[in-house]
Parts: structure tokens; C-alpha cells; sequence
RNA sequence: GGCGGAGUAGCUCAGCUGGUUAGAGCAGCGGAAUCAUAAUCCGCGUGUCGGGGGUUCAAGUCCCUCCUCCGCUACCA
């Protein structure tokens, strides 16, 4: 039975539409999950959207609507963005759902059992306005000198019975995780964060509320709804059948990673194992926090600066594979990286569009033009074979760097034999052997089809329906059938003038 | 303030544990070719590797210091 692989994206917060961050840590987890099935593994992928908490409620009552209609609607834009991005998905959990609730007060009821859950009082400087806590070192001056919110609001010095997890008392627990476990936080650099965090003291964490009730109630305290993070975080066993113990779960937990943005990365690497640590569950292996997309010039994109991007416009005019391959290739993953139409169009016009795109349809016309179309086979004269040799080992360097999610250097690695593979067409001249030496044009392009091919699969993980699109041509030409008449694969883009 | 990143060709960036004349892609210039999505291939870069100092036979790559930008420094998510 081939090896378990589980990984997960976070789980959104739908209190507005997906933005391109959405499109690109989904696109990045799929990419992963393409990858590692392609290497034999059995792969879980769970997505989903955390909707409880204080925001949404705010959010929906904005809007005049009730707070589980718009969580409906928010959701299924969600889960209709994953779609559309191809994200192959085998569950999208959402935490409003009656399974997860269960799976939430399982693992509650777990601390419990541990007796590392509390009741006490939650004081601190409250904004009724913002309905918040706020730290007393993140309080400014009023004008009459009284103390303010850093929005400005009014705060008063407020108690809430609310229920504690001891999360001091696994403070030394997480530190020897971090320090015998390194590969559990990547990139290295939000590593040092969180060791340095919590080297600076725990202290215990409140997870209830009772100032609403948009959650999932605490067993035994009908006043009480867990701190949304405590259910959201949930969601990653409840994707594989918690608090069911056998079955998905006992196969696929702990999960392999967990992608997610660098803003969370504690309550993923702090939180999250300490919760696990308490209820005697399994760790996951590792949390990855990756970058934030940034508007060109570096700005991050908000609603105020008007420079959001809705990716799904992004994908219906460029195509989802040019999108998934951009943002793949362009960014160095784990850093942040910007986003420009420009952009996007540059690099998929001159890597997909020209470079390899072009390569498949300039070999795979000669074979169809001068050889009634059956694919010959490859040659093994010095170069074809150094050809094939400089793609395996491409191929290679893709996948080794694919393992470590350096997905723009193994697609540099990559496009280094697409170069190769139209230096060598360029070089053998197919078109004039095609007088000269009919038998030697025929092995140049059985090469070509060969390398192309090799290429294709290579690819997959990041533009899955093209590649499958031009897998199905070449295939079409397997046992000595014809193929037909190829067509561009991927088009080249134009830059809309008009809407920039 | 503390901790941690980053500052390399016009642009985006590679450069791991120090070692040949500092690299790639894009853009630009010149040439070749014409099978192909006017796509491709070849050639062309005297860059203060943020500033200064130091260690070393040798530093973009280690140490010190300074400058600039960014992230984290707990309970909205």
C-alpha cells in the first residue's frame, strides 16, 4: 500500500471574497499534493473555511443578513475558487459543519481530561466599540489624557469568565520540539520567531468567549464558545475523520504539513502543538509559512489602497494554468513576493507561450507534416542522447527541489531544457534534413517527442490541464496510430491596455 | 529597545559550509535561421556585490561598526 501523504492549506477566514493570497497558498498545496501522488503517494489535501468567531458575526450583521447565510454564501465562494483553480481537494471542511463541531469538543473534552482547561476571569482593557482586548501597552492617550484603543475607541477595564489552557505549562515541551524537530517550522527565519517567542514566556491562552454565540459551544458551559482558533485548528483532523479513530485518520494523521500564511504561523506552531501535547494526539510534521502576495511596487494589497486583485478574474483572462505557473515560478516560496499583469504576462508569454509551448507545437507539426504523423523513435546519436541525459537530469532537479517546495528554482531548472531542447532543434535543422537525410530527421524528432514528453510529466504538478492536454496528443500517437493536428498549447497573453 | 531577515547588472533575483577572470532570466543591441504560437538559436554586461574597518595566502561569502527597508515582540482572525 503506497505511503500516506496528508497536507493541508489553512483554513480561510470568509469574511470576505478569496483574494489572490487564497488562489496562491491553495495553488502551492495542490502543486504539492499533484506532486507527491505523481510519486506514488497516497495523498490527502483538505482545504476549507473557518467561519466562526466575532468577525463574522460583525461582518454579517454590516450587511443586514443572518450570520449562517452569510457564512453559507462566503463559503461557497470558497470552495467555488478551488474548484476553479483545479485545487484537487479531497475534503473542504467548513467548521460549521455538525462533524467538526463534534471532532472540536473531542479535542476539548481531551484537555479537559488532562485538566489543562480552567475556568477564570479574562481581565483587561475592553472596547466595546471594537469589541476587543487590548494589551495595556498597546493603549494610546485620549485627548483628555484617558486611555484609548489603538483605534481610537473608548477601552474600560472589563472581566469575562472565559475557560484557560495551560499553555505556560508546555512551554519547555515546545521549545524541545523546536529544537529537536527544526524541519517543524519552515522557513527557518519564522523559526527563530517562534522559538524566540516563546523563550519570552507563555502565558496561559483564553479559550472561551461569552460575549457571543457564533461557535462551538463548550461541553458543559452553554455560555461559552470556544476561541475560534481552537475549533478552526481542529478542522485539520476533522478533514481525515476525527474524532473518528480509525479508518482516514489513523492512516493520514498527523498531517505531513500544514501550508499556511506567515500572519499564523503561531497559532500553528505554538497553539496548535500545545493543544495536541494536552489531548495526547500526535504532532503534525511540519507547519510551512509562506509569503504574502504584493502589489506591484511591493505595497500590500488592501481594500483601502484599491489594488486587490480577484483571482478569479486573474485566472479567466489569463487561464489558471498561466496563473498557477506564474505564481510558482515567479516567487520564491516561503518569501514574499509581488504581482503585477506585466508580470505575469512576460513570464508566461516567454516561458510557456514561447519557450516550451512553442517547442511541443514546432516538433509536433514536423512529426504530423513530414512523417504522416506517427511519432518515430528516438535517436541514439551523441546528442539526442545528451539531449535526453539534459532533460532526465532537469527532471531530477525539478523533483528534488519540488520535496523542499522550492518550486521557482526547480521550474528554473526546468525551463534550462526547454532551452535545450530548442538549441538542439535549431542545431539539427530537422527541416533540412527533411531533403537531406529523411531516416536522421525522423530520430531528431523521435528525440524531440521523447524529451517533450518527459518534460510534460515533469510539469504536471503546476499546469495540470495543459499538461494533460498535451500528454493526450502526444498519446494519441502511442502504438503506431497518428496523432492529430497539434494546436497551441498554451497562448501567448496580451496585455490589456485598456483596464490597467 | 530586543530578536531575526534583506540590501548583488536597467528590472526580478541565484550565489550552500570563504577559493579559477561575480552568474541566470527579462529588457536592450548585433547576427543566424525560417520547422513553429513573428515563436527559436548564437554573440554582446569595466556591476563601488548598501558604506567603512578587520581576519585570511584568498571574502559577495567570516568578524566589528554604521546606514536603509522589512518581519516578530500573544489572545480580531
Amino acid at each position: 500500500m503506497a505511503d500516506p501523504f496528508y497536507i493541508t492549506t489553512a483554513i480561510s477566514y470568509p469574511n470576505g471574497r478569496p483574494h489572490i493570497g487564497h488562489a496562491y497558498e491553495a495553488i502551492a498545496a495542490d502543486a504539492i499534493a499533484r506532486f507527491k501522488r505523481a510519486q506514488g503517494f497516497d495523498v490527502r489535501l483538505v482545504t476549507g473555511t473557518d467561519e466562526h468567531g466575532l468577525k463574522m458575526v460583525q461582518t454579517a450583521r454590516n450587511e443586514g443578513r443572518a450570520t449562517g447565510e452569510f457564512a453559507d454564501e462566503m463559503a461557497s465562494y470558497f470552495r467555488s475558487m478551488c474548484d476553479i483553480l483545479n485545487i484537487s481537494y479531497d475534503a473542504f471542511e467548513r467548521t460549521t459543519s455538525e462533524r467538526h463541531k463534534a471532532a472540536s469538543v473531542a479535542l476539548w473534552e481531551a484537555m479537559a481530561a488532562k485538566g489543562d482547561l480552567y475556568l477564570d476571569r479574562y481581565e483587561g482593557w475592553y472596547s466595546v466599540r471594537d469589541e476587543a482586548f487590548y494589551d495595556e501597552s498597546e493603549l494610546v492617550n485620549g485627548e483628555g489624557g484617558e486611555k484609548r484603543s489603538p483605534q481610537g475607541t473608548p477601552v474600560e477595564w472589563t472581566k469575562e469568565e472565559t475557560w484557560f489552557f495551560k499553555l505556560s505549562k508546555y512551554q519547555d515541551k515546545l521549545l524541545a520540539l523546536y529544537r529537536d524537530h527544526p524541519e517543524f517550522i519552515r522557513p527557518e527565519s519564522r523559526r527563530n520567531e517562534v522559538v524566540n517567542f516563546v523563550e519570552g514566556g507563555l502565558r496561559d491562552l483564553s479559550v472561551s468567549r461569552t460575549s457571543f454565540d457564533w461557535g462551538v459551544p463548550v461541553p458543559g458551559s452553554p455560555d461559552h464558545v470556544m476561541y475560534v482558533w481552537v475549533d478552526a485548528l481542529t478542522t485539520y483532523m476533522t478533514g481525515v475523520g476525527f474524532p473518528q479513530r480509525e479508518g482516514d485518520w489513523a492512516r493520514f494523521w498527523p498531517a505531513d504539513v500544514h501550508l499556511i500564511g506567515k500572519d499564523i504561523v503561531r497559532f500553528h506552531t505554538v497553539y496548535w502543538p500545545a493543544f495536541l501535547m494536552s489531548a495526547d494526539l500526535p504532532l503534525p510534521k511540519q507547519v510551512f509559512g509562506h509569503g504574502f502576495l504584493l502589489a506591484r511596487g511591493g505595497e500590500k494589497m488592501s481594500k483601502s489602497a484599491g489594488n486587490v486583485v480577484d483571482p478569479m478574474t486573474l485566472a479567466e483572462r489569463f487561464g489558471v494554468d498561466q496563473l498557477r505557473y506564474f505564481l510558482l515560478r515567479e516567487i520564491s516560496f516561503g518569501q514574499d513576493g509581488s504581482y503585477s499583469e506585466e508580470a505575469i504576462v512576460t513570464r508566461c508569454n516567454a516561458e510557456l507561450a514561447n519557450s516550451f509551448g512553442n517547442l511541443a507545437q514546432r516538433s509536433l507539426s514536423m512529426v504530423f507534416k513530414n512523417l504522416d504523423g506517427i511519432i518515430p523513435a528516438s535517436g541514439t546519436a551523441e546528442p539526442d542522447l545528451a539531449l535526453l541525459s539534459t532533460v532526465d537530469d532537469a527532471c531530477a532537479a525539478l523533483t528534488e527541489e519540488f520535496d523542499r517546495y522550492a518550486f521557482s528554482v526547480g521550474l528554473d531548472a526546468w525551463m534550462g531544457a526547454v532551452f535545450a531542447c530548442n538549441a538542439y532543434v535549431d542545431e539539427m535543422a530537422p527541416w533540412a534534413l527533411r531533403k537531406t537525410d529523411p531516416a536522421r530527421m525522423a530520430e531528431v524528432l523521435g528525440t524531440l517527442v521523447v524529451a517533450i514528453r518527459r518534460l510534460t510529466v515533469a510539469v504536471m504538478p503546476v499546469v495540470p490541464a495543459s499538461a494533460e492536454k498535451l500528454l493526450a496528443a502526444i498519446d494519441a500517437g502511442a502504438n503506431g496510430r497518428p496523432i492529430a493536428p497539434p494546436t497551441p498549447i498554451f497562448p501567448r497573453l496580451e496585455l490589456d491596455g485598456a483596464s490597467e
